[in-house]
DNA sequence: TCTCTGTTGATACAGTGTATCGTACGGCTA
DNA sequence: TAGCCGTACGATACACTGTATCAACAGAGA
């Protein structure tokens, strides 16, 4: 097999020849990043990449090794878009501004729920996000591996709330998204058609909305008898709130993190 | 664009026709499971399932309406696979059951954690796990809403959590992996070469190991002086176990639940 | 001015998911 | 038993992917 590379982070950028328009890897993943969010992931090609910036396709081998890398740049971008305000007054308000503004990300990009394994965020600012993370708990004299085992704990928590929220299939806004609207964009050309709820749901919860298959299908099989529980407490609680499901979560993460450093 | 589509688990599966090798929906999907288990993800194609069951590509659709279909099948395979043992005696022991075999299957199928995203656990397995997460519950006088929250940041998670310990370029083991090994089919063909740690990882910590590029790397950037935090922790904890770690995490959500149910 | 080095664009290749279509077969009806 | 008809199959084709290869060309240094 071949030889082990360097992380794309890790290697230099070229120079933005002007011939016969300027290419840099920031205005590339800048690109991808766009066509992303406007059509789905799957409509990130390099062809496409490059069409958007007025070059060939090969050109773009000169900043970025393969397409992987340049995924790794995106997620890297979109981490680089989360919000690090001055240093947290207190380890609680810290990591709960992270985890706020890492799930905004995540619905503002659906793309990124996707990336997110086989992505690692060791990107300059996947780094500076746990930097920050890590150093809420500055002032206090808790052991590494507390504070590890904390920021990884919500970290994880975040990143798998955001995989869930952002499934197809949920029962998502009765109406069917207008086309080129993220949500319609999210399954890509060719992905499964039909509602894909953006930023609307929690997990093994929701109404039925007919219409819509999945949650047809979902109604349907909570009426059948099979999983019980699931029925009873499918029906009980109304349409959640997917920001205050979140925030719920995040709670019960933070008390937890409470109870072991308290 | 297209009528919606029900989801797989919502169509009848067709007759198996001995012409010329039976095929059905489930040897189908254990095909590609395979597969993906000893090649990766990126082997998965249908033409190569295909000729795996001994018939042409197209054959593949009487079974599936489409590769995204295929890949929902898998992934409820996978929950398929989630040990549910008798109903739990207390919701701690009922949830730390179920997490850690998730857990398990997820490294298990190193595929699993780039698949949560995009296909929803609304497969039969998927929702005999949340069923059975619910009636951890069943005797205890908690709101519906409450159960809820709690499963979801459980499988949150552990879903979460699989995500960044199956991440590449993190540091893994010492020696390249031997070719045909779980662990260099993950990154598949055309993926980044080099080691790619299976079950060996947390966030944001590890060691350094020379010759990995990635750990290399990390190496560095934490000598570098950026990120002061990240390095002091970096160099604090040393080769933390992942077992160690994922029990840790999930005893912070456990806590947090347990200070919300009181 | 000539050479060299590094970048660009074109071409090519193997492989992908899947639409289309002619054919052949299984089971049902007359 | 003969005929039919719906369905499944296989082959072919298409648009598209990531990327290896290579000829041509630009700018820099001698």
């Amino acid at each position: 097999m071949g030889e082990p590379r360097r992380p794309v982070w890790d290697r230099p950028q070229r120079d933005a020849r002007p011939a016969p328009v300027p290419l840099t890897r920031g205005g590339i993943v800048a690109a991808a990043v766009g066509i992303a969010d406007r059509d789905g992931l799957p409509a990130v090609s390099l062809r496409r990449v490059a069409a958007e910036l007025g070059s060939g396709p090969m050109r773009i081998y000169r900043h970025v090794d393969a397409k992987h890398d340049l995924l790794d740049l995106m997620v890297d971008a979109a981490y680089g878009e989360i919000d690090i305000g001055p240093p947290p007054e207190g380890w609680r308000a810290g990591l709960t501004a992270i985890a706020a503004s890492l799930q905004a990300v995540a619905v503002r990009h659906p793309w990124l729920a996707g990336l997110l394994a086989g992505h690692p965020p060791y990107g300059p600012n996947g780094l500076r996000l746990t930097e920050h993370a890590l150093s809420a708990f500055a002032g206090l004299d808790v052991p590494a591996t507390t504070v590890t085992r904390a920021v990884s704990t919500v970290i994880a928590y975040v990143i798998g709330y955001v995989q869930l929220e952002l499934s197809p299939t949920a029962p998502g806004p009765p109406a069917e998204p207008a086309a080129g609207s993220p949500a319609a964009a999210r399954s890509g050309p060719g992905g499964r058609p039909g509602p894909a709820s953006g930023d609307s749901r929690s997990v093994g919860s929701g109404p039925q909305q007919p219409g819509n298959p999945g949650a047809d299908y979902l109604a349907r099989v909570a009426a059948g008898g099979a999983y019980p529980t699931l029925a009873r407490v499918f029906t009980e609680i109304g349409q959640p709130d997917p920001r205050a499901e979140f925030a719920a979560g995040l709670g019960i993460v933070l008390d937890g993190i409470a109870a072991l450093i308290g």
